[in-house]
DNA sequence: TCTAGAAATGTTACAGCATAACATATGGAG
DNA sequence: CTCCATATGTTATGCTGTAACATTTCTAGA
């Protein structure tokens, strides 16, 4: 149940409640969260995991929504500068946030095995990373963190080859 | 002339010693430093910056040192592979390593002014994202960190604009 | 020395990712 | 009602990266 893992989890609800949360967002914020966009972020979250511009462009052209890489690439931009969504920049995909609302620098577990991705959270500016940042007098504005390895589904399907 | 850094140094010297030191080390290693590869990295040493593979293909063209894309990528691999330089995902692009024979996570820095990058190291592993990948189960191989921000030549720039 | 295999290079062709530029529509503020 | 900002639609193109196969080069072993 926890969206934050690869666990098996109550999928339709947490599409479902994320995206209430995304309108009520957009709502108060004064977003414009149009069919387009919407969907987009429905179908990053059905598809709970990181999906190429052209793989949502594919549902989009199905359903009538638009057919031409700018609509998607649009969408996904939106959806990104709002924090609803993140791209992976090792995978050149992108995946739904599992915690909007909260302003946070997302690091990302990506399975070499099953390409799941899981986010967590970073704090780069904190570490190593900010003391040579603060060292060289540079002025960090957003950071990314993507990890690659393997989840513990694949791991344990490694180990026990014939169970 | 500190190398990780944003400063100005003493380029024609870090540019040959960081040659021999990799001539050097693929001796050591049985490694097969080829004239493609040893110029794709006295390029990147020289070029000092994220470099482009198709930047590199333009050099390697003018000098007919080869005409194809897989030439450029071939020879980049190879220099990642040994740790002899970096890609950075953000900009799609390669830099030498500043400081290889040390086996290290590397960190950029990405001014958003001017480009530069700075390499750092970083410890993902230790702190947060390490305690996230532990509590999931997840296997970290290989991580990767890279911020944008302001050099501090273009923070500089930025406050005095008429000095 | 000859030869088989590995490693590197050369080349064609294509696949995948992303955006510039311009046309059209839609919705609200004055 | 008109203007402007925002969003969408479309064409065309550019950048990034690789599969597949031919050729060359080097080396280890018979």
């Amino acid at each position: 149940m926890d969206p934050l893992g690869f666990e098996h989890h109550d999928h339709r609800r947490c599409v479902a409640a994320a995206l209430a949360a995304a309108e009520a967002h957009c709502e108060r914020h004064r977003l414009n969260l149009t069919p387009v966009r919407r969907r987009v972020l429905e179908l990053l979250l059905e598809g709970h995991r990181a999906m190429g511009a052209y793989d949502i462009l594919d549902h989009l052209r199905a359903e009538g929504l638009g057919a031409q890489p700018p609509v998607a690439y649009r969408a996904l931009d939106f959806l990104v500068r709002h924090g609803f969504a993140h791209k992976i920049e090792r995978l050149n995909a992108f995946i739904a946030c599992t915690h909007p609302e909260t302003d946070h620098t997302p690091a990302f577990l990506i399975c070499r095995g099953c390409h799941a991705v899981a986010e967590a959270h970073a704090e780069p500016t904190r570490g190593m990373l900010g003391r040579a940042a603060a060292d060289l007098g540079f002025e960090i504005e957003e950071a990314m963190v993507e990890a690659l390895g393997r989840c513990p589904n694949c791991r344990e399907a490694e180990a026990a080859p014939c169970a």
